[in-house]
Order: structure tokens, then sequence, then C-alpha cells
RNA sequence: ACCCGAGUGGCGGAAUGGCAGACGCAGCGGACUCAAAAUCCGCCGGGGGGCGACCCCCGUGUGGGUUCGACUCCCACCUCGGGUACCA
């Protein structure tokens, strides 16, 4: 014997730093950008780069890309996999604060661990091609976007409310901002009316909804964009009071009968006009209130709803009557035209306030499919114990009275339309995207204002406008960006006339940075343009696309926005960015999302050090289905690691057998040949079952159904060379570098990720003889093996003689046989 | 409240109209060992019957339905997770 026999036990740690160090200097995992054969996008959400590092969960979902890139490199597709970090945002400078360092010295110092991280669990990552949104030579390109959009009017400024904390003396985000109070230093919250950027995203809502159905989403993701668009049909009417005339919008015309008083909202313009003067200082003091209160807590549903009369008096035009009109915070400014015509009687809110200030109620739809005007026509005069939300037919609606719920919303909105009372409006809920932060940590927005030319873009020849690095970053209560304080950055020559300008204090939101980060990496390099021609068309748009569906509102959505308006002006394309989207499950720990408040945060690198990369990608793959995710929990990963000593025990048996010449005694070089006729079915099953779990990011199927082929192999005792390199081909995209250390064993020079994946042969996956279920009635009774080549009649003969079948039938004749070929009979007596 | 997703052994999960519990973890029994670890072999949803090969009944959150046949499809409900939150 020689020493080429003897077994090396599966040492991870060395394996790994291997095939680390060999793709690196090999150059492995860099593509052609530029003559690609077969180009494959494989792209995850980047991270932020936080001071704890990745967590478990961060793992599971890298992993789950990556496994899917290599699965379609070894399809023969040009893979490109890249990484990079979302480092700009309040996340970061919250961090920098409380630690009481800059954030340009804590994000450098937590993407190089992130890094660390990242190369160790073995993703196929790109490292030429990495992108840092806080990196000058990316920003300068998102402020160009900014200006791009800017100059084709998509870009504008707006005063809105924001909520701000007079303790911190800052603006808080919808999320910050918990009961009413500030979440960092419970102070309560107020409203703050200010100046602000905003995209027009709102220009694209009805292409962003049409476009969703011609998407490769999941359909959880489509759903919860369309529900964001939240688009509506109704109509605008016009009620007439006091000299002019309030717009109102809603979904229900069919309802307009019914309604029996308008609501305005608190800041409506026409507040002031329509109020008569006894009511003048009751309106003034609740608009007060209302403006006071912090944006969040207003909006809460739950809160009882409160209003005032403006002493005034509408009338509306279905039915020429008199209604009063009110003034109530539950009716949002921002939508509609913000006012509404109240129908309590098929409105809870409406019902509920109504109810309240004793507001008359009107039924106008009654209940059911027959028209019964005579028989509801009564109840108004009783006391409704409910808002009525569903269909049936029109009641106290003159002549529209009988006509079916659906069909009287149309006919309703011709009718307003004849008389010119109104028309037919869809709305969709979708804001504009405000997108400036009044904050330090971001790219300044590049605008300079002039007193003689109003504002200007900063010409793209001073692009980037660099972010300076200020010692005093806090934000303090001026509501500008701290940026405003560095007094030689502020002032700046206006590009258009050389006289004093002032630079724009206000940095954009990170979102805007990852809303184009995709299209950058192709390009990363180019210092002379954002993002390629060429390259672009190559590689984009994204073939596959794998993240968290938290994202699955904001950052898609705003990243299909920024690409439809990049194509409108002629940059990309396409227009929509992402080809196939999936969203990845959340990895949990004793229930809850892992967050370092809650202090459950699953650091992998211990486990790495332990396992070794590959046994804990295993694991995490094999936990469930990729877009399942999981409370995460350690008691199973030793599974894993067996099977993978197993599968590198059963190489070095059959490399040591081939390898040396004097080596091999015939009895081991016999274990080398094909399998059996069972064996090979289990083969090319195992083949099938792995490559369907890997095309639907199931995962788990894939490594079990490899898992059970190696059992069959191992019992078998086979040393079949072809087979057992297809077993470390199977496990090459969970496993990486074991399979490479593998492939290597078995003799080969390349990477394992240049050779394909097994292909198999659907018909070989079946056995000569299968087992055939039978049942009585429907309830299994016994099992038959039949030949595969039997016909129906053959297989039904051979379950009637069956003992076990016949016991059941009790000498009867079935009276009905259900056969499914090759699976099951079924006899019915 | 509304929208989406999920409920299957002790645990992670498999089976998407056809043998429920694949694969793995944990557990139990055995082999090897002075011993332990590792490894290997066997058992492993519950109940009942048989010396035994085996056989019977129950079982996929609850209640109904469709079907020869339902974890799978339909209706109603319960529980958990996620998202949205007065959007007229």
């Amino acid at each position: 014997m020689t020493d080429r026999t003897a077994e090396t036990a599966y040492d991870p740690q060395a394996v790994e730093a291997k095939w680390r160090a060999r793709w690196a200097e090999r150059r492995t995992n860099e593509p052609d950008l530029d003559r690609p054969a077969a180009p494959f996008y494989n792209l995850m959400m980047f991270p932020y780069p936080s001071a704890e590092g990745l967590h478990v969960g961060n793992m599971f979902a890298f992993t789950g890309a990556d496994v899917y890139g290599r699965y379609q490199r070894l399809r023969g597709r040009t893979v490109f996999e890249p990484i990079g970090y979302d480092a700009f945002g309040i996340h970061s400078e919250n961090y920098a604060l409380r630690i009481g360092e800059h954030p340009g010295v804590v994000i450098p110092r937590n993407i190089a661990n992130f890094r660390r991280q990242l190369e160790r669990v073995g993703g196929m990552f790109d490292w030429r091609h990495t992108v840092d949104t806080t990196d000058p030579a990316y920003y300068k390109w998102t402020q160009w976007i900014f200006l791009e959009l800017y100059k084709a009017g998509k870009a504008f400024k707006k005063k809105a409310a924001v909520n701000w904390c007079p303790n911190d003396k800052t603006v808080l985000a919808n999320e910050q901002v918990e009961g009413g109070r500030c979440e960092r230093c419970g102070a309560l919250v107020e409203q703050r009316v200010l100046e602000q950027w905003f995209f027009r995203i709102t220009d694209y809502a009805g292409r962003l909804l049409d476009n969703l159905d011609g998407l490769d989403w999941s359909d959880t993701t489509r759903t919860a964009q369309r529900n964001w668009i939240g688009r509506s049909d109704g109509a605008e009417v016009g009620f007439a009071v006091a000299g002019s005339t309030v717009r109102v919008y809603t979904t229900r015309p069919d309802t307009i009968f019914g309604a029996t008083f308008l609501v305005l909202a608190p800041e409506h313009p026409l507040v002031d006009a329509i109020t008569v003067p006894g009511q003048r200082a009751a309106v003034d003091a609740y608009r007060r209130t209302a403006l006071a209160t912090d944006v969040v807590s207003r909006r809460s549903g739950d809160r009882q709803k409160t209003g005032v009369p403006t002493g005034a008096t509408a009338i509306n035009p279905a039915t020429g009557r008199p209604i009063p009109v009110w003034v109530a915070d539950y009716v949002l400014m921002e939508y509609g035209t913000g006012a509404i015509m109240a129908v309590p009687g098929h409105d809870e809110r409406d019902f509920e306030f109504a109810t309240k200030y004793a507001l008359p109620i009107v039924r106008v739809i009654a209940e059911g499919g027959s028209p019964r005007p005579a028989a509801f026509a009564a109840e108004p005069e009783a006391t409704p114990s409910a808002a009525y939300t569903g269909g049936g037919r029109m009641v106290n609606s003159g002549e529209f009275d009988g006509l079916d719920v659906e069909a009287a919303k149309t006919r309703v909105t011709a009718w307003l339309e004849s008389q010119g009372a109104g028309e037919g409006k869809t709305l969709y809920r979708l804001h504009d995207w405000c997108v400036s932060r009044q904050r330090y940590w971001g790219p300044p927005i590049p605008i300079i204002y002039c007193d003689h030319c109003g504002p200007q873009p900063v010409p793209e020849r001073d692009l980037p406008v660099l972010l300076p690095p200020v010692e005093d970053f806090r934000p303090d209560d001026s509501g500008v960006s701290p940026l405003a304080r560095h007094k030689e950055w502020y002032h700046v020559p206006c590009p258009a006339c050389g006289r004093e300008g002032r630079r724009e204090t206000d940095v954009s939101d990170t979102f805007l940075d990852s809303a184009w980060y995709f299209l950058r990496y192709p390009s990363v390099g180019l210092d002379d343009r954002p993002f390629d021609p060429a390259r672009t068309r190559r590689w984009l748009p994204v073939t596959s696309y794998i993240g968290g569906n938290e994202h699955a509102v904001l950052h898609l959505l705003y990243s299909r926005f920024i690409m439809m308006v990049l194509h409108e002006l002629g940059h990309v394309e396409f227009e929509e960015p992402f080809t196939r989207f999936r969203a990845h499950g959340m990895i949990v720990k004793d229930g809850a999302k892992m967050s370092k408040t809650k202090g459950n945060i699953v650091v992998p690198d211990e486990y790495i050090a332990k396992w070794g990369a590959d046994t804990f990608r295993t694991y995490l793959m094999f936990l469930g289905p990729l877009t399942d995710g999981g409370d995460f929990r350690d008691d199973g990963i030793s599974g894993p690691r067996r099977f993978l000593d197993k599968l590198w025990s059963l190489v070095g048996e059959v490399a040591a057998a081939e390898g040396g010449a004097s080596g091999p005694t015939a009895s081991t070089a016999g274990r080398g040949g094909p399998p059996s006729a069972a064996l090979t079915a289990k083969w090319h099953r195992a083949k099938m079952r792995a490559t369907e779990g890997m095309e639907e990011l199931r995962y788990n199927t894939s490594i079990a159904a490899v898992m059970e082929l190696l059992n069959a192999v191992r019992e078998e005792g086979c040393h079949h060379r072809a087979l057992v390199e297809e077993l470390v081909l199977l496990v090459a995209p969970v496993a990486p570098h074991f399979a490479e250390e593998c492939w290597e064993r078995l003799g080969h020079q390349g990477s394992v990720f240049d050779a394909r994946w097994p292909a198999f042969d659907a018909a070989l996956a079946v056995d000569d003889s299968l087992e055939v279920v039978v049942q009585v009635n429907g309830k299994t009774r016994s099992r038959i093996t039949i030949d595969r080549s039997a016909a129906e009649p053959e297989v039904v003969a051979a379950a009637l003689a069956d003992p076990g079948v016949q016991r059941h039938l009790d000498g009867k004749a079935p009276k009905k046989t259900i056969y499914v070929p090759g699976r099951l009979v079924n006899l019915v007596v």
C-alpha cells in the first residue's frame, strides 16, 4: 500500500483557506464582462454595514443567492455576482453619534469586517466590482441621477409636514415615532412644515402598476406593490357651498344620495372662506390642535374621531338638499381633494363620526339580490347599528332605485357628468417620494441657490459635491442639515451668474443610493460615466434578484421608478430592472427578528470556525425552502457535516483505488464498475430532484436527494467514478470549497465550477419494476410489484389476485376501477 | 381592522389530488473500545392485536364540502408570523 490510500480526514479550515486563495489567484470568480458567452446577472440585496457584522440571517440570504449563482454557473452561464455596501443613512449616522465616532471612520471599519465575513463564507463574489455608496466615485453618479431627474422636471421642492422631535431637535422618520413620542428620548413629537425635495413617482403610478403583470416575481411581492400603489376608481364631485364649490373624491358615487354631510381636512384651503362667523373661533382652535399633532398619531385609525362644524351648508347635487359641512382630521389633505362626502349609512368611518355628532344616517343600498325599495325605505327612521358596506341594490336614490351597486357606480357617474356635477377619476394612494433628509450622512443634493437665478443644478464637471468632513454632524434645532454650519462649503458662487450662491444643505435619501447600485456594478472602475452603455446592454436587466421582503415595496418600487425615468431619458434600453425576483424568508431567533436591541443576534463566525463554511452553508440551506426562513437553532448542524464527511471518504476511496499503480487490489477495482439497475434509477432520480430543488430555491430537497443517493451508493459499495464525480458536482453549489477539493482529489486540474451540472435521463429514473399501491375504497390495502411495461388490465388483474386485497373485497366485484399508471389502483366496491 | 403567508412526529422539514412523515437532528437498542469520542448496524407518530413475517384502528390547527381518493382543492372559523394602517 502507498500513502495515497491512507484516509485523510476532512479538514474544512485547511480546505477552505486553500480554495479562497486559489479562487483569488486564478480569478475564478471574475467573469469577462465584455465578452460573456451567456450572461447571468445574479444579484442579491447589498447589506448595510452595521457594527455587529453579518448575522445568521444575512448569511442565510447571501448563501441562498450564492447557491443559485453557482448552480447557474454549472449550467454553463457566465455568472456575474457582485456585492457592495449600502453605507449611507440614518442607521450609520445614529450609530456613529452613539459611540461618539465619525461615520467616516466607523463605516470603513465595518466594511472591512463585512468583506472578511463575505469572503469567509465562500460567496462567488467578483471583488473587482464592489460598490460602496459612500465612495465619492459612486455618489457622484447618485447626484448625477438627481440632476437628470431635476432637469426632466421629475424633482421638485414643496412644503411637507414632517415629524419633529423638539428634544433631539431633528426630523424623525415615521418609523421613529412610537405612540406619538420620539422612540429615542420619549418627547412628544410635533408636526413641522418644511420645504422638501420630492420625486414625481406618482406620474408613473399607472405604469408601475401595469408592468407588474409581466414580471417574474413572487406573488407576495407583486401584491405588496399593488397595495402600496393603491389604485382606486371613483369620481370627483362638486358640492356648492356658500358661493364656491367644494370638490370631493369618492370611490362610491353610487351612494351619493346617502351623503348627509361633507367633511374637509383641517388644512383644506376653503375652510376659512366657508366658515360662518359664529364658528370661526372653534374652527381655528381645532385646526391649531390638528396641526400640532404629529403625523403618525394623527393617522392612527384607532383614535376617536373629532371634528367641528363650520356652520356652512352644501347642496347635495343628487338630492338637491342642504347638508352641513364639517372639519375633521380623519380626512387627510394629501389624498384626493382633501374633502369627502360622508355617507354614514355605508362607510364605517363616516358612521362613527355621524353617530358621535348625531348627524343623519340614510340607507341607500338594500342588502340582497332583489329590489325591495319599499321594505327598505322604512329603515332610515330606525337607528342603524352599523354601516353597511356590502353589495346589493339601490334604494332612496330616485331614478337609480333597484339598480345593482356595481351597475349604479357607472350609471351615477355618467349622470353626474351629464349634469356637470362631477366626473369619473382614478386615484393612486402612492405619494411622491420625499428624497431630502436634514441630516449629515448622505450625498449632498447638488443644487445651488442664487438670489438672482433661482435654484441652479451643480454643473456635471463639478460633481461630485463632496460631503465635507465636519466634526460636529449632530442635527440641531434649526431644521436644516448640519451641512449649513460648514461655511466654506455652504457659500459657493452661482454656476449661472457667478454671484454669491448657497448650497442646498439637505442630503438625499438612502433609498436613492440603492435605487441604481445594480446599474453601477458592471461599470465599476469606469470613472467617467455612471454606467457604460455596452456593459449595461450585456448585463441588464438583472437576471435574478434575491432579497428580503422588507424591501418588497420601497426599494424595489424606487428602483423601478428610477429605471423608468432613465429609460425615458434615453439612458437605458430597458424599463424594468429586475427580470426575476424572489423574496427569501427571514431567519428569526426565539420567534423574534434578530436585532441588537433584542440581544438575540447569532454571529455566524463561531459556527464557521467550528464546522467550516461549507457545513454551515449546507446546514442553512437544508433548514427549509429559501423562501421560508425560520427560527434559528443549531442542533442539527452535525447532520450536514456527517454528510460531507461521508462523501469525503467515498471520494478518497475512489481516488485511492485508481491512483496507485501498484496499489489497488482486484477486489477494490471491481467496485468501480457500473452501478446496479436499481442504483442507476436512484442516480437519475436524485439528479432530477436536485435540479428541481435548485430551480425552485428549495435547496433542502436538493440536498436530501443527494444524501439519499450517497446512502444508496455506500450501501451498494459502488465506486463508479462517473457517479462519484456527479455527487461532487451536485453538492458544489452548497459546499463550494469542499467540492473543489474533492474535484482535485479526483484528478481534475481546473475549477469544479468550470464543469457541468449533471444531466439526467428521465427515462432512466424509473425502475424496471414498479411498486403499485392497491386501494380498496380509497384505503391502501396492499402493494404489488409490476413490470414497468405492464398495461392496465394486467395490473388490475394482479391487484384483484392479491390476498391482502381479496380480504377487503369480501368476494364482491369492484363497481369501478381507477388506475393511475405506475402508481396506484383503486378498487371501488 | 384590512391585505399577504403559514399551521404535518420530540425538533427542522418531505409529499401540492394518488403509500403522510422522504432527508436530517434528537432519542432508544446493539457492535467496536479498557473506556469515551468518532464510526457502523437496527428501531423511532399514537393506540390495539399476533411467538412471528405481519394485521387492524386513529392521525397533517377546527368544522363542513367536492372527489373513487384530500396535507394538497372549495367554504367558514381558530392560532401564529409579516405588512399596511382613517387613502374616502
